[in-house]
DNA sequence: ACTGAAATCGCTGAATT
DNA sequence: AATTCAGCGATTTCAGT
């Protein structure tokens, strides 16, 4: 583990409440100069620590309105790797998590409607060897942006 | 639901691979003017399409090496909206999905270690009136980017 | 490691079609 | 709604400390 110290902390911080935040607004922040926080964020990205950058979406705006998470089962003999990459494949499958235990993974789905969302479970269940599911509908939803 | 046409799309699609990519990149991509691009992702922002833009973590980095789902069950009185603020507020949750049916709640965690998680959860237990919980680690997740 | 300055490059708004 | 252009601000590099 790399030597994050409180000044990069905090310019994670910043980054994620605002990715496009300027360099010039983050010294001000953590008063540095400008140079030294354009350093410090390419040594993050050199270090993996920031993988990337990206826009956030309201799919819902999009039509997309219905979010769930499936929880699958696979024969015994499936591999983690496959499971991956046969849901992966899925266009309405947001992200996929393999489990320890029981289920074998948690996917999560983003689909305009209940008929939609009906597809892509049936997809799920056809690729691999899925042998059930548990399907859990989301009402609504929050997530850390600090 | 605003139109957005396919260019919009490709806006999109080209900002979640990478939410700092310049407009005269863009412009290129998509074969319109620096200023035009830069008008459809204004638009995109006020229809709140967009919502914002943020860096991407690697929380294994940072020393948060665990990531898992707690399914929580509350009592019947519990109303969704304190299940929500209950849950947030334990610096752990990165995630609540309140759900339709059984369980009432999916809680997306991430933690140092196995010790840290016990606490996270009995901190879960502890808020509300939780009348259950199940815990499924994650051993590796894939989420899609594009 | 950080600072400050210089050059480059991209952003932004106004005028125009 | 898109284009062009001009002014301004941000990014990036480098020499100095």
């Amino acid at each position: 583990m790399p030597d994050i110290d409180a000044t990069d902390h905090a310019l994670l911080r910043l980054l994620r409440s605002d990715g496009r935040r300027t360099y010039s607004d983050m010294a001000g922040e953590v008063g540095l100069s400008v140079a030294a926080v354009k350093r410090r964020v390419d040594r993050l990205q050199e270090l993996g620590v920031i993988t990337g950058f990206t826009v956030q979406v309201d799919h819902a705006k999009l039509g997309w309105t219905i979010e769930a998470f499936t929880e699958l089962r696979y024969a015994g003999t499936t591999r983690v790797a496959d499971i991956v990459q046969s849901a992966s494949a899925i266009p309405e499958v947001h992200a996929v998590f393999t489990i320890a235990g029981d289920p074998d993974a948690l996917i999560q789905l983003r689909v305009r409607d209940l008929d939609h969302l009906q597809q892509a479970i049936d997809q799920l269940r056809r690729t691999g060897n899925v042998v059930g599911t548990k399907t859990l509908m989301v009402l609504g939803s929050w997530t850390r942006e600090s």
